[in-house]
DNA sequence: TTTTGAGTTGTTCGA
DNA sequence: GTCGAACAACTCAAA
């Protein structure tokens, strides 16, 4: 191995100077670096139109961050393998690090590459950065992998220490001169249409603004936690790191080593990022989480399509003012907030029995943070064909959620303004309202907002007799 | 191998 | 308004 022979970089969902363990081999090593972003062509499962607005901006940010350090951030489009073979011949760089992650088909993509790679003689090495816990790493007494979360979370924190994490570099020495695309010539960005800007105007991407944005939850909001992250109307109620997350622009570990033991509520955020670990773990050995039924005995559910209603559940006009209002959050900010995620969802599943595959295909394509194992996790969860899945008998009423998590209805007012001179009492069941009452707040049932496109308790009650049917 | 206790987030009904 | 029971067994994980 020669100083002089460049080592690459290779940047996936990482898109951090601090606590990145392959950045810090390539610093530590003294050799000139190649930090390398690909976008790769051959993906499994393309990001969503969300996602890639973060995307853009996420690495318009970075590559600031590594010029700011003195180095070169280059960006190439294709097939990682050719890109880094181009690379390798070009230059001699004749080491190679990389950040692991776990969909089924990166992996399959990275392993073919490490193979290749270490066959013709190169140090190919590959990094625990983006979870606390390997999947590997926690198992059962038997060996396997944790199916229920409580018992996974209580294995995980006995069995793991959360090493400090790393600074990042105060200098990057960067290989000059290589080829690097604009990433203004990827049409990340929708083009001529301008949601993307209406979206971030409610984030901002990048490092700097991940580790601001968990300064901030951890200097008030996470000691009320428990009770005010259920709060849609609570603007501050949770951490908001989701997006940043799932771009790597912050670590779990990071967020563990700044939460861990502060008190308050720290134990109940934890247990969220121990939501992620499970499921990314659920993820690695379940390579098809976001197509599959992860309970095979829900292949034979009779789900209906109903193309109408579903479409009235995206454009948030079910009627259902809480249900809408999420479903409004979600297009209009790119997020949305994890109790209505929950109802929302339900919703579409219990209420419209529509396949959760096509929830979460609508997540994946409308939230920023569009992570592989969170959303097919989750929404697997809710539909009840899950691991650990709530049971499924559990249909969320979408208005007494609202009554309780919205009280005066604030949420509701914010995103469906039509209703948002409704008092109270009726903000969340308009169609409950004397004529005269809506009048006043002009509102007209099935013109300025829909009726219920379903009725509540006939729709639960089919939901339960299909639920046990295909049971049964 | 068998047993035992436990399992994110809810709703409705009837007393 | 409030409280407990029913919803429904099943799977998981450890002893």
């Amino acid at each position: 191995m020669s100083k002089t022979s460049p080592a690459i970089i290779w940047f996936r969902c990482d898109l951090r100077l601090a606590d990145n363990p392959a950045l810090q081999a390539g610093v530590q090593s003294g050799k000139p670096l190649i930090l390398l972003y690909v976008d790769e062509v051959n993906r499994g499962r393309d990001l969503g139109g969300a996602a890639n607005v973060w995307l853009h901006h996420s690495l318009n940010s970075f590559s600031n961050s590594i010029a700011e350090k003195g180095g070169t951030l280059i960006l190439r489009r294709g097939q990682a393998a050719e890109i880094l073979n181009d690379i390798l011949a070009q230059t001699g760089a004749d080491e190679v690090h990389w950040n692991r992650r776990y969909e089924g088909w990166a992996r399959d993509i990275d392993q073919a590459i490490k193979s290749d790679l270490k066959g013709r003689g190169l140090t190919v090495e590959s990094h625990k950065a983006n979870l606390l816990t390997e999947p590997w790493e926690v198992a059962t007494k038997t060996g396997g992998f944790y199916k229920v979360f409580t018992p996974f979370w209580r294995a995980a924190r006995a069995s793991f220490t959360v090493d400090p994490a790393l600074p990042g570099p105060e200098k990057i020495n960067s290989v000059q001169g290589l080829e690097s695309e604009n990433i203004s010539d990827w049409d990340l960005l929708p083009g001529s249409l301008d949601w993307d800007e209406k979206i971030m105007a409610y984030h901002d991407a990048g490092e700097a603004h991940a580790m601001q944005r968990l300064t901030q939850f951890l200097d008030g909001p996470i000691k009320k936690y428990d009770v005010q992250r259920d709060r849609p109307d609570d603007e501050m109620g949770t951490s908001k790191l989701s997006p940043h997350l799932a771009f790597g622009e912050i670590s779990p570990r990071q967020i563990w080593n700044a939460a861990h033991g502060t008190g308050g509520d720290s134990d109940k955020f934890l247990s969220e990022i121990g939501w992620r670990e499970f499921s990314y773990t659920l993820l690695f050995y379940n390579p098809n989480l976001a197509s599959q039924n992860y309970k095979a005995e829900f292949d034979k559910f009779p789900w209906q399509s109903d193309s109408t209603k579903v479409e009235a559940w995206r454009r948030g006009q079910t009627g259902y003012p809480f249900v809408d209002a999420g479903m409004r959050e979600l297009w209009q900010t790119g997020w949305q907030h994890n109790r209505v995620r929950m109802v929302c969802a339900s919703f579409l599943i219990k209420h419209l029995l529509t396949d959760w595959r096509v929830g979460e295909a609508w997540y994946w394509d409308t939230l920023l943070e569009a992570d592989p194992a969170s959303n097919a996790a989750s929404w697997q969860w809710v539909a009840g064909s899950g691991a650990d899945a709530s049971p499924y008998f559990r249909i969320f009423n979408p208005f007494t959620q609202g009554e309780k998590f919205d009280p005066n209805g604030d949420y509701v007012r914010k995103y469906v303004p039509e209703l948002a001179k409704l008092p109270k009492k009726y903000i969340h069941q308009p169609w409950t309202a004397p004529e005269q009452i809506l009048t006043q707040a002009g509102v007209a049932l099935g013109k300025t907002y829909p009726k219920p496109i379903v009725e509540h308790k006939a729709a639960r009650e089919l939901a339960l007799a299909g639920y046990k049917k295909s049971r049964g």
